[in-house]
DNA sequence: ACATAATGCAATTTATATATGTCATAAAGT
DNA sequence: ACTTTATGACATATATAAATTGCATTATGT
């Protein structure tokens, strides 16, 4: 399922799917894929990804709450 | 670093690891891989690590306190 | 209409998570 | 002393996350 929070929290850093890559330290890709729920990301870039934005894993990637 | 909270929520649990990773769906090793530390699961191990305990993904994988 | 930026999609390659199997060891029970 | 259970360590194999590259499309701006 999408990750619409993900999204969210990235858009109210004002940040493109490239630019938050480049701060967490994978590519594009990978940001666009997880951000349309198409893979399952190593927890290690999972928190790479919420010290950007300034989330927990919670915040982020627990139980997406509807679809 | 190693991952005490895991494995402290494991014994309350009364499990193994060889019990807690028959739940989860993995081997043996995984589990007892992640509790020293050594790797780097994905998030939907994590997350069915933290279904099968009762617990969530800040408790279990975000920012080890210490060491 | 034409640029440009942001995003989705798809193929191939590389790195690594995970499985599988086996052995060693330490603790607990008998 | 001998089992049995739990765990760590190691090697190899497989599945898949992630990188790399390129192209199509949909905005947005001019």
């Amino acid at each position: 399922m999408k990750n619409v929070r993900l999204k969210m929290a990235r858009i109210e850093h004002d940040l493109s799917q490239e630019e938050l890559a480049k701060k967490v330290g994978v590519t594009r890709q990978t940001i666009g894929l997880i951000e349309l729920g198409k893979y399952n990301p190593t927890l290690s870039v999972c928190i790479a990804i919420c010290k950007t934005l300034n989330k927990t894993l919670d915040d982020l990637f627990w139980e997406e709450q509807s679809e």
